[in-house]
DNA sequence: GGCCTTATGGCACTGTTGTGTCATAATGCA
DNA sequence: TGCATTATGACACAACAGTGCCATAAGGCC
């Protein structure tokens, strides 16, 4: 009863059928629809019965669908175009590397807005179970990358408090802030965006070492 | 044929149904469900018919109840305790003003979590038509009146831009952000909405007015 | 009051979500 | 190859979203 039957379960069979479902669920939202389970289970030529066996709602077919088509778009946003960089003493440096983070994100969550905005509304309705796969933890990865030449020079509380601070001014959130509350254009948006993470690093570092002077 | 067929519409009538299915979906969603409209019509003592004839969607009545909910929240929160005060000379008196108003948002903002969540979940998907009613444009208005003393000093283009970053600062999302991509308490939250605010605020007096050394 | 206009209610109908039940096909193992 | 296990499919079913149609009630106007 405890360990295993052997391998009763036939893992290859379930992952064909739900990778298959989330291929097909992955392109009908990406091209901006909101299918049908109907829709999502012929289009992978799998019963509509067996669908249900796999995603309990059609919400999370489709969340489960947005998150893997987000993922595709923005890992090769940032690691593409090698991002982030290597090297890093001095400030100056720092901030070029969260620039260019800001900058890759801003730009991907713009040329995907439609599908990232499902992906809120998806996502936004509950408080998130600590087991469920989360929304935006790669952003968190990348600021850490980008701030990781600083951390210690911050000190824990303070670099804590960037990188929330930083989760706020980047990403899907802020382009649709700025969007719809603010009724800015994409590149208005951006150049909001890496203002507002270039002055809150800056005077992080300033808080950590008062010394210098400013600029 | 033209102009009016005198008061041959009953505005009286459709004024009181209208408002009845209206607080019946905002009391339900208030309470956290997502009613149906079967729901809605039974607790406004409206058919069902006819809660269609005035939203033509499910979907439109919950929006409409959302905001209106947040509506009565919101105004009880910053008029209510007299929140960004007259008089304004002075940088400290300005950062002042701002802090109180996003200790005020972001209290609101996590008493009344779940009804912005679905605000925000019923809102977010498509981009706002220019003439339905938006959300979050209160937010922008105490934005400007804590920072009204220091429009002039600040100039057109820092002003403008400094009021899109703090959008990003306080508000819903960026509670939404804090707890569930930082899993942040409130508490915490509220701190960093705080400090953010604040350094953007510093930073943009410091640029306008050069002269002064920092602090 | 009577009459005309208009909002409302009731009913029927289609399409979708989500679930239960049971037969059938696919898979792994001997 | 045959057999037990397990995923899948087909069908049925209740609940809900929307919509059309028509009778009826409520309102305004004389």
């Amino acid at each position: 009863m405890a360990t295993t039957k052997s391998s009763g379960e036939r893992v290859q069979q379930k992952g064909r059928t739900r990778s298959a479902l989330l291929s097909a669920a992955v392109a009908l939202v990406s091209a901006g629809s909101a299918p049908s389970v109907a829709e999502v289970a012929d289009a992978a030529n799998v019963s509509r019965r067996t669908a249900y066996r796999y995603f309990p709602t059609q919400e999370q077919l489709l969340v489960e669908a947005s998150l893997e088509g987000v993922r595709g778009i923005i890992s090769s946003a940032i690691e593409g175009n090698g991002t982030v960089g290597k090297a890093g003493k001095g400030d100056a440096d720092i901030e070029a590397r969260l620039d260019r983070v800001v900058h890759a994100m801003q730009q991907s969550a713009a040329e995907n807005e439609q599908l990232l905005r499902s992906m809120i509304r998806l996502t936004v309705g509950t408080r998130p179970d600590p087991k469920r796969l989360k929304r935006g933890y790669r952003r968190i990865e990348w600021i850490a990358q980008a701030l990781a030449p600083a951390k210690k020079e911050l000190g824990k509380c303070r670099y804590e408090r960037l990188v929330s601070a930083l989760s706020l001014c980047m990403g899907i959130e802020a382009l649709i802030i700025l969007r719809d509350l603010r009724g800015l254009s994409g590149n208005d948006a951006e150049n909001v965006s890496r203002w507002a993470a270039r002055t809150l690093l800056r005077e992080s570092l300033l808080e950590a070492a008062p010394k210098r002077t400013k600029k």
